[in-house]
DNA sequence: TTCCGTTTTAAGCATATGATTGAATTGATG
DNA sequence: CATCAATTCAATCATATGCTTAAAACGGAA
């Protein structure tokens, strides 16, 4: 939050930007849903009536923050699984690779620095495991289409596991990601700190080694 | 929803009980913190005052709520951790074992018929995923406790990994079951109805059978 | 029936929420 | 400087929230 107030202070930004920046540390923090317009302009150094005149609503709000970040990462996912089908052309795309494609375009984005790497985890983390009534339709069908594409990448990737097998560890492996980016700290507090302190980049490796076994291992189907 | 009328319109209950179960059912589908007390009392048929009278205050029965399912799911598990760590005296007591004590109390509880199957697995959802705000804290450290003996067996399951890795694969294995559990129906919708209807005990097989491969498989650690 | 503790109820309290208004303020352009 | 559109602001609206209160309704014991 000291890092947001650095960012807030610099007078180059306006106020929309301002209240962007807020929200998005906010909804990272505790979620979309609980966050009121009051303390994001309470953040922000704005009037609780500027978000209505930036933004139309509360919603909308969301929306834009929402879209923001997640539509260059998804774009950055899709392109890279494109990438990949057209590499292993008509051969299973290895599991390891599919999941690379999902996460590390979070990655790139944290190194571009428009939100603090920590934020930024603890969002994305979000957009991963909250459906349905916190977040905002448009959002939801944003991650919908890219899942949908990541869901038949997976299969094609695991032909020796039927349909529902596969779709199922494709949602358990999402379950790793969204519990491990929103309440990675948690951890820390219960562990006292013997969890150590991984950068993003190893955690990340260490959750698509996670799921690569998860996904892979031979065994009892559904 | 349609089962909860069926039990709240049996004239036996009393209004404390259920405040408990639309509470219950509420909580369950929404969060703890987004749930207001005149819906809760709303759905139960009672006056909004009736809460503060039973209960105290919107967190006392949150705290009702969440105690009255936890703990004995929790005692559960410890017993059977017990039962393991005395079975295994001073070898590792295998992974999938460990796995199976902390999710078939749910099954059992489940069993038990105190809450429907599909409200009672997103509660325990959010009780392992949910941390920090929107819990009381009682209910966080009632699951700390538990997760500390976990995190300890887990570590002692799997002599060949270093601390962190151990308690971050725990971490991993913990966020596979509370995205799945709380948001298993999210898939169905997702994948269009693809991902079949598994049973309970079959989900959670799948569940122990994936994070029992990505705990114990070898390869970088943190 | 009367009595009395338990429970329920309607009404209200203080505060919070998202949204709106119309008047100020700003700042660039003529 | 004056003009004017874009922006900000305080004040306000209707509604929602958790909680309290005092009166009413209930139900068993005397």
């Amino acid at each position: 939050m000291i890092e947001l107030m650095k960012i807030l202070s610099e007078e180059t930004r306006g106020t929309r930007e301002r209240i962007l920046l807020s929200a998005e540390a906010l909804f990272a923090e505790r979620g979309f849903e609980v966050v009121s317009l009051r303390e994001i302009t309470g953040a922000a150094g704005a009037n609780v009536a500027a978000v209505n005149y930036h933004f139309g609503s509360k919603e909308k709000l969301i929306d834009a923050v929402v879209t923001r970040h997640l539509t260059p990462v998804n774009e950055e996912r899709l392109s890279q699984l494109d990438r990949l089908e057209k590499q292993f052309f008509r051969t299973p795309i290895p599991v390891e690779e599919i999941l690379k494609a999902f996460l590390s375009p979070v990655l790139q984005h944290i190194a571009s620095g428009e939100m603090s790497e920590d934020l930024f985890k603890k969002f994305m983390g979000r957009l991963i495991g909250e459906r349905g009534y916190s977040l905002p339709t448009s959002a939801c069908s944003l991650f919908a289409v890219m899942a949908a594409r990541f869901a038949a990448a997976f299969q094609r990737a695991v032909p020796q596991l039927n349909e529902e097998s596969a779709l199922w560890r494709m949602h358990f492996s999402f379950g790793v990601m969204a519990h491990t980016l929103t309440n990675g700290d948690t951890l820390r507090q219960l562990s006292d700190g013997r969890s150590g302190n991984p950068s993003t980049e190893t955690l990340l490796v260490n959750i698509i080694d996670f799921c690569r076994a998860g996904i892979e291992f031979e065994g009892r189907e559904l």
